[in-house]
DNA sequence: TGTACATCAGTGAACGCGCGTTCACTGATGTAC
DNA sequence: TGTACATCAGTGAACGCGCGTTCACTGATGTAC
């Protein structure tokens, strides 16, 4: 694979190789799949340089969870560049809520392991440093999301009353689908039923924000 | 802990008393702690025995996920059992739906390694032999969803169209918050927190399945 | 009711495996004078 | 511009660990006559 043949006694930038082996490592088999010393194998380097660079395992692990997670974060740009041109600042809104959506799906599908490797892995995500998990265009997938939702607010499409705790309701509802997709029942289906049911998902959660909460009074249409 | 002291040879119900110290394992680490050789010191036998009664570690780890799935399902009749009494045939068969989730909910949150082992190992959810993962009540969690949303449509809660696929939309929403409350970011949120999360992830399943999809005539009032 | 025998549950010992991590080292690089 | 030296990236060897699984066995049990 990527097994370098070195000349230099100094690799040049061990930390990059390693991180790169990590995440085709993590692409082919998810975060078990993460070992230092395979690694280390396709970086042409003896195990325990690896700890140059990481201070342990874990360290290398959260490393390939950030950068899957600056993945999500391009993928969902994308969804919302190839989203069609909204008529209305509402249906901009909502769009843009949807393209959050699409690109997690859309990456979990086509990356299952870096996608498990981003967000099945606890330590990655408690990690502080946000700027590391931000994709090309600089923000992460949390921040797209929360961004995305307060538009939605601000576009009167949301009610306000909504909004706290949001971000949770529409990360739980494709993060679900997503998991069973990928481990569980859903495993075996075509790809053409996983994404349609992605889209019912989505409207599920668009419909869910947009109704007034329990005992508010109906928005006069 | 349940380490036996055997006087006999045989020992009596090895069978059970692995399955036993798996569904021990599983609760304190989750699937990934399902490991045969602890199994077998649990059971006061030495490791190969265990070949006696599952074909290997898979084999272990299916029994156990089998087992935990039927705790689900009686979460979930007590969910239902410990719901008010439904004032009409709609409100029965909403509440019904809800005790699914809640019960769901209810169980990740009191046993996330169960759990784990009931729902993120691809093997166990595939296996055939569905009066294994029964409850005590002899149906298995997807069959109680299943039956729940049966319920709506037969009670007019829920349109038709949107029958089919809709027990991998409720899924989803209750899984993925599940599995970011027991890995994810909202696992150090208390638990009064994420139950109201629980509640409204469920109210938000609730409201999309009583909308007509997209493009049908609006029920008349 | 008593005995011979087949069955098969559990034993004992060993296999090969790969992992993460620590230790004392060496030798190429970049810097200070 | 040339040389001495400190730095520190990568080496070599080893550690202890626990795992799943296979093999040929032994001895308690239940059954057939």
């Amino acid at each position: 694979m990527s097994v370098a043949t070195r000349t230099t006694f100094r690799h040049g930038d061990l930390r990059a190789a390693l991180l790169r082996a990590g995440i085709e490592l993590a692409s082919s088999g998810g975060p078990d799949a993460v070992v230092l010393r395979e690694a280390t194998r396709r970086a042409g380097v003896v195990p325990n340089a690896a700890y140059r660079h990481f201070a342990d395992r874990a360290a290398l692990l959260e490393a390939v969870s950030n950068v899957a997670q600056g993945y999500v974060a391009d993928a969902m740009e994308e969804a919302l560049a190839a989203s069609p041109e909204p008529s209305s600042s509402q249906d901009a809104a909502r769009a843009r809520l949807r393209a959050v959506g699409t690109g997690y799906l859309t990456f979990a599908r086509r990356s299952p392991g870096l996608f498990r490797a981003a967000f099945s892995v606890p330590a990655a995500l408690t990690g502080k440093d946000d700027a590391e998990k931000a994709g090309r265009g600089g923000r992460t997938p949390f921040q797209l999301l929360t961004a995305a939702l307060d538009a939605l607010v601000d576009a009167g499409v949301m009610p306000e009353a909504n909004r706290p705790g949001a971000e949770f309701l529409a990360w739980s509802a494709v993060h679900g689908l997503a998991m069973l997709a990928i481990d569980g029942p859903l495993r075996e289906m075509p790809e053409d039923v996983t994404s349609r049911l992605g889209q019912r998902v989505i409207d599920m959660v668009e419909h869910g924000f947009e109704v007034p909460p329990r005992g508010s009074p109906a928005p006069h249409p």
